[in-house]
DNA sequence: CCGTTACCTTGACTTAGGTCAAAAAAAGAT
DNA sequence: ATCTTTTTTTGACCTAAGTCAAGGTAACGG
């Protein structure tokens, strides 16, 4: 079981911090253990503080009034979540939920700006993880309006294959049902797709496990379409 | 014509701060004239500073392969853009460019990042701008992939009218091929939807001028479906 | 090991919304 | 005003992807 203030120095956040700035984070950290499909917050709830993962993985979502669902992030160690409120004083716009049993640091609103006034790194450091965060949406936003779901999956086959280090095989460490939510689509779509795919020789499928038979074919497709 | 300070003391980024601290931010300023549809970045550049708008009007989109365009942002007097790449260091990710002849001030990177660094109050601002634009995002990705085109026209007619402080009627400030981009679809689809609204009486089209008719109506078809 | 539950796949069908083409209407320019 | 260009509308058509329904497969607790 890793320690709170390894954690710490590990995450974008606060990396590059003195090692006394780094003890005082950790004085305001609150551990906060969640078990699998575990509700951390819900949209509209207040946010008091946000988040870092120490261990598991997080899925901040969005329902639709007949409740399919749009997954807008999936986080795991050493990543922040929850911030938007932390900063807007408005509530939190999506929900939180733990895909498997996972622990948390909880850092409290006023405590953090606190150290963040009188802390420009940390506030630097901020200020990137919530600018790469934008990034990602910009790209999200392109995917659901401007390309269809075999360019969308193929994306995020190449950039979890990129993600894992590998080049010819990836593992998805989420379920094909939760997969469809993220690429904004339904399970039976993504089945078809990596059926399709497969048929192609573009990848094989084995539960999981993927294989990127044909990279650059999969590159095409997901930057052209089919 | 407004004078610079003035506006930079109306931009949320800059609001609650110092006479003197304004005086230094508007040092560092240069201001850039565009006249309508000048290019200011595109997606890839180098991002060696930012921009706020003093006035006119400017929109943020992406280009899919085959050209068609999805807006992320309208940014008006006060607000600013193309801040990611201070931040993250990484190229823009998005294309900016002026819809009318605009005023801007450009912000360079290094300078800002000084003055940040040692102003506390001016990165909350910073850090505030940035989670307000991740909450915008948040809707967006809601619309686009939860939501049918009638939703999202709804949706964004109400949005204007509380922007407009009417409650009866509103006026585009782009032409409706560009609220189509907005939206996430095209001119056809959009004009249909009109059409069909206004066959509902639930809305009065007059160019860029629209009655809303059936308040009521319009949140329905915006929170559920038609 | 077996039953239950969750997950995934496949088939038949429907539909929202995109494409292509052309006309009509507005907005600018000379 | 009149011509030109841009914007908007309308019609006929097509297709990606969603819905509904039913099996199949894998995972899990007892």
């Amino acid at each position: 079981m890793k320690k709170k203030i390894d954690i710490l120095s590990e995450t974008p956040l606060f990396s590059g911090l003195p090692e006394d700035q780094l003890k005082e984070i950790e004085q305001i950290a609150i551990e906060k253990n969640f078990r699998k499909s575990e509700t951390i917050f819900i949209e509209g709830d207040d946010g008091i503080g946000f988040y870092v993962v120490v261990e598991g993985r997080i899925k901040i979502y969005k329902l639709s009034s007949e409740g399919k669902e749009q997954i807008l992030h999936i986080f795991g160690a050493g990543e922040p979540f929850g911030e938007v409120p932390v900063f807007t004083g408005k509530p939190f716009p999506a929900n939180a939920e733990s895909l498997v049993k996972s622990r948390l640091l909880f850092f409290p609103r006023k405590a953090f700006v606190d150290l963040i006034s009188d802390n420009p790194s940390l506030a630097l450091n901020m200020l990137a993880v919530l600018s790469t965060r934008l990034r990602r949406f910009t790209v999200q936003i392109e995917n659901l309006s401007l390309k269809e779901v075999p360019s969308r999956l193929a994306a995020y086959l190449i950039y979890l294959a990129e993600e894992q280090g590998r080049k010819d095989s990836v593992k998805l460490h989420i379920s094909k049902g939760q997969l469809a939510s993220l690429l904004g689509t339904i399970p039976e779509t993504l089945s078809r797709i990596f059926a399709k795919m497969s048929a192609q020789n573009l990848i094989q499928v084995t539960g999981r496990d993927i294989s990127l038979i044909d990279l650059a074919g999969l590159e095409d497709l997901a930057e052209h379409g089919k």
